[in-house]
DNA sequence: CTGTTAGGGTTAGGGTTAG
DNA sequence: TCTAACCCTAACCCTAACA
């Protein structure tokens, strides 16, 4: 069915053909449709009545009037139009499928309100997107297009206008808005990059006010883009990495069973790998000589851990085999671990007045407004990596330490909680013994989770907002923490 | 030959027999020799001829002679005694037997060179003492069987004096320095547990110097571990975790003390948070649903129960009330019951030959090099399920029966342990009514109890995974990061 | 501009501690 | 003994900085 709409297209498109995109228009009309609660057999069929409709009245009318002319699926396409209303019918259906309406945790509508419509639905439709989503926007065809086959909308109208209003209207202001936008709704820059066809990084740095700006061309898709997701909330994002739709309750429910039917296994939820300490040696050999292996190095060391734990007539099965992917993570999460608990180590020298002073610099002032933590947090490289190979001397890129806010921020957790005995200070480091930087910590152990960026429930600073409202947010939320450790059953 | 060793030991000791448990690390021990190829007879023989010689030698020797002498009269099993010494003598005949003696990276020693005297001999002997020491302290019988069958030897003697002196120091400081010992050799007490026979709990309450202090017998016993231990790295505990040794140089050496030394500090004091059986049944209901609720959706339910247990006039007290995090806990504490009863129902119907396949899918690695349990495990995904309706049957609580499958559990420990009376289940029963999933068990029956909090590496059981490489990324519908699919040299 | 990837965050599995 | 609460960490996600 994914393709049978596109043929509708293709036949007055023929530059569409190399390039088997949609755009957002197309995957909007696609969710609607769905949403209408037609199958697919029924959608074919529509389609293809439509299709005839359309030979023959494709003189006459231009118009998708003709197409609604067709008068099969009620709801249908109105399409672009009113995603409320079409929503709205569909709405009841769902309503009643769960007591709990959204509950697949993460496609979990955040407290936030936003759209409400049109979220359920997506639920349901994530999978189909899934497959859909070569959903880029072909950039280069868009603005043919749009001109060409499709006669506009009122809505086309609507969106092709305010495109233009935002074209001319001062850029800045408009990427704030879109920030803000993005923030809220939790789109992140991947998905956007995604749809419009713009790489996240460039979105990134245009959104940051840095550097050059958009293309026209690519401006104009993301304006468009931006127009169509915001009145149309949805639309263009039914493939958002985090909707463990459907199934969902399902597959772990009996634990067996599911793993081996549907490949499908989202997350990190399977059974977990764990390393073998033979190949741990071997790795923590390689970190000591260099924290930051490139991808060949990573590869080679998979492959030298693989020597280690092969055995003589047995074959690694996939899980046991160590692939250069686990050994990035391991690298990473070792650079981070390691990082960790320098800063907490940090941190408590400084409770200690002893000032730390970190080699490594740097401070990639984060911190939009105060500086007041930017430069002690000079960072801490890792006072007690050095020794090793001398990690940081390797990094060939954006080594750097980057925020360091964290042991700043350690301090004021032990400060608070106690302060300075030896003991004392423990219950601090116990808090964060783990990776959860202190922001993390204070989502944690108050609402715990609750305050996920993306996953869980209350809306994160993204960006660098972050570093101000998190702050601030910390020590409210330490209150609560220091509680939950103190007594945290009372 | 499961039975030969403790045959050895029976002969002397006629008490023992109705208590004719294992140790971990005997299971540990008896897997091993098995995975060195030789066969029962073999093994069999080996021990008698062991027997006799140590006969021989003991009788000469004067070593133990002051075993012998009688001193010993009080208390004690020189159980763990004989191990060491024994060995000497038939070092030689086994050290051919298996290529490589104590390098079940697990009795290796660690740097720790503590003891360095009786270094040697230890060395010598690991790969014995590996094998034999069933170290496990009898300790009903220990006053016993001490004076009894075994000359002590030097070491013994040492022990006990050490022992003794330790039972007229103060508790209070060697209970730290025990606590910094285990923290720093990262032995968990549920190891100690095992090898003293003395409950985890306990041993966690003493240690933290709560309530009463141990009975004498059983402090003497823990003592006795604690110098054999601390004398005799992994002497008893062939399982340590993280082979940390060597190049752990740094990072991880320090870091650890911070929090371990210091004392892994919760602050988990005050009393105990119980769940009520309505918030149970609220929970089930929607554990039913889904398993990975949000935060939302946990405030939602905390909310429910707290709905439930409220009283018209009284308000709940913040012990009382429910919390999000609390459910957060509940749910994930609650999924890993689940995982890991399925688990030990599908490795009973695999010591059944029935195939299964692995439910939650353990973790790759498994202990080092045994496959004694990748026999019996297939590598044939099957959804496993035997029948639901046996033992999911909702209960309460935990709805799956925990007697139930612990008990059948049994069989499969006992199979390879050795067997069949009633009571030689016990042994198995301990190992599977904590919370370790049956992966853990494998840990703990092949030695390896490496994978424990401190050290990080882990193995479990390699048996069949279900291979679901492909299906990583596959759900990446963005794919932001090409990282893992493109390589990029440098 | 785009492709990588460092480093901040987070989730959830495996395991442990302690009330 | 049972299990709530917590630790550790593999595997991801995300943004932004580099090349």
């Amino acid at each position: 069915m994914l393709r049978t709409f596109p043929v509708v297209l293709l036949e007055t498109m023929s530059h569409y053909t190399d390039e088997p995109r949609f755009t957002i228009e197309q995957i909007d009309l696609l969710q609607r449709l769905r949403r209408t609660g037609m199958t697919r057999h029924e959608i074919l069929h529509a389609l293809e009545t439509l299709d005839r409709l359309d030979q023959e009245h494709s003189d006459k009318f231009g118009r998708r009037s003709s197409y609604g002319g067709g008068s099969y699926s009620n709801s249908t396409n109105n399409v672009p139009a009113s995603s409320s209303t079409a929503t709205a019918s569909t709405q009841t259906q769902h309503s009643g499928m769960s007591p709990s309406p959204s509950n697949s945790y993460d496609t979990s509508p955040q407290p936030c309100t936003t759209n409400q419509n049109g979220r359920e639905s997506n639920e349901r439709l994530s999978a189909f997107n899934g497959k859909m989503s070569p959903t880029r926007y072909p950039l280069a065809n868009s603005l043919a297009q749009r001109s060409y086959s499709f006669e506009a909308s009122e809505e086309d109208l609507d969106i092709d206008d305010k495109v233009e209003e935002l074209m001319r209207r001062d850029s800045s202001v408009i990427k704030e808005e879109i920030k803000a936008f993005l923030a809220n709704r939790r789109i992140s820059q991947a998905v956007v990059a995604q749809v419009t066809g713009i790489s996240q990084s460039r979105i990134s740095h245009w959104l940051l006010q840095q550097g050059s700006d958009l293309s026209e061309q690519k401006k104009r898709a993301f304006y468009r883009w931006y127009q169509l997701e915001k009145t149309n909330p949805g639309a263009t994002l039914s493939m958002r990495p985090a909707p463990i739709p459907i199934e969902e309750p399902e597959w772990r429910q009996t634990p067996p069973p599911v793993t081996a039917t549907s490949g499908t296994f989202r997350l990190r939820r399977g059974s977990r790998f764990t390393w073998r300490k033979e190949c741990l040696a071997v790795m923590e050999s390689y970190f000591n000589e260099n924290q930051y292996p490139d991808e060949a190095k990573r590869e080679e060391i998979a492959n030298a851990c693989n020597a280690v734990i092969q055995k003589p007539g047995k074959k690694l099965s996939d899980l046991e085999r160590v692939t250069s992917l686990k050994v990035y993570n391991w690298f990473a999460n070792r650079r981070k671990e390691i990082k960790r608990r320098a800063n907490i180590e940090a941190a408590i020298l400084e409770s200690h007045g002893i000032d730390v002073q970190s080699p490594g610099g740097h401070s990639n002032s984060d911190d939009v407004d105060g500086n007041d933590y930017s430069e002690q947090v000079s960072l801490v490289p890792q006072p007690r990596v050095p020794k090793r190979g001398r990690a940081l001397v390797t990094h060939e890129r954006g080594s750097l330490p980057r925020a360091n806010q964290t042991s700043r921020v350690l301090v004021l957790l032990c400060c608070n909680c106690n302060g300075e005995s030896g003991r004392a200070q423990l219950p601090c480091l116990n808090v964060l013994s783990n990776q959860y930087s202190p922001t993390r910590i204070c989502c944690h152990t108050t609402g715990h989770l609750a305050s996920t960026q993306w996953g869980g429930g209350g809306k994160m600073f993204r960006g660098r907002q972050r570093s101000r409202e998190g702050r601030r947010r910390q020590e409210d939320l330490l209150q609560t923490s220091k509680l939950h450790h103190s007594r945290h059953t009372q």
